[in-house]
DNA sequence: AGCAATTAAATTGTGCACAACCCTTTGGGT
DNA sequence: ACCCAAAGGGTTGTGCACAATTTAATTGCT
């Protein structure tokens, strides 16, 4: 202990610091799986985004994943090139840019069940631990966006 | 909805997509706020850990930080560059390299505590459960990085 | 119709993360 | 002394995040 204040809070008492290490953490764990997919953990995100809700703008889909476009246009471009789904211009508005799944990215789902199942298996966490953390998260998620 | 599968998991039950957005969003809350300071967010949590414990090398940084030299050296670099800290070979060991604070690297303890308060202040949780919280969370990066 | 304000993406630049690889130094073993 | 494996950082390349700016299309107003 090098400190001397006395309202000093320590790394392990940072809040945002276990979240933002646990989050990489899940990322690193997943990493193997998706590797096999050849897809990153956003990338991955974002088919899920596309297999529930269907063709989505940028927009829509930046809303969804709280990404904007500088992050989405050149990942987006890296999946259309990778042929999970294609970009164009939406006729009737030429700002905006729809995307949509290929045949390629909609048999992706069947075999990326085992991404979330993984860390339900891996968590050590009982169904109520579970469910807790998920809604204080989104809590904190409302709150902290204010 | 447009999937059909039984068993498809929506992205708001991702447990990891709470916590990657909730992180991002922590980030994003403290950034006008070490904009002031001149830091970015893993900066500000290197000067955490060497507020705490002291001069200390790069690899026990990056055990404490969960980072790795790819992340850390440059980063370092940066920060000695804005005269935050210091980096030096060992002498007794060439190749250890040991960061130690400036004192303008010390000074900035002081007007750095309003970061945790900040995100205590606005996270709308109560005491037992942010304690659970970061608990929990503990324990989830444990069984994760198993 | 003409034009300013708004909207939707794309672009540019910086800073992490992290895998993969490299380079130097050190510690053992012989 | 010599060699070899391990340790500690550094380097390179890719892919996010995100702020700031730009470009093009559309809307609203007069």
């Amino acid at each position: 202990m090098t400190q001397r204040s006395q309202n000093f809070v320590s790394l392990n008492d940072h809040l945002c610091f276990s979240i933002y290490t646990t989050s990489r953490a899940i990322q690193r764990m997943y990493r193997p799986l998706l590797d096999d997919l050849n897809l990153t953990y956003p990338q991955y995100l974002t088919l899920v985004a596309l297999w529930e809700n269907g063709p989505q703008t940028v927009s829509q889909l930046g809303n969804k994943l709280d990404l904007d476009s500088g992050t989405l246009t050149p990942m987006l471009k890296r999946m259309e090139k990778a042929n999970l789904i294609v970009r164009h211009r939406d006729v009737m508005d030429e700002r905006v840019v729809l995307v949509e799944l290929t045949e390629k990215g909609k048999r992706m789902q069947a075999d990326s069940a085992i991404i979330p199942q993984t860390l339900l298996e891996k968590s050590g966490l009982d169904s109520d631990e579970w469910h807790t953390l998920n809604k204080t998260m989104k809590k904190l998620m409302v709150h902290v966006s204010e």
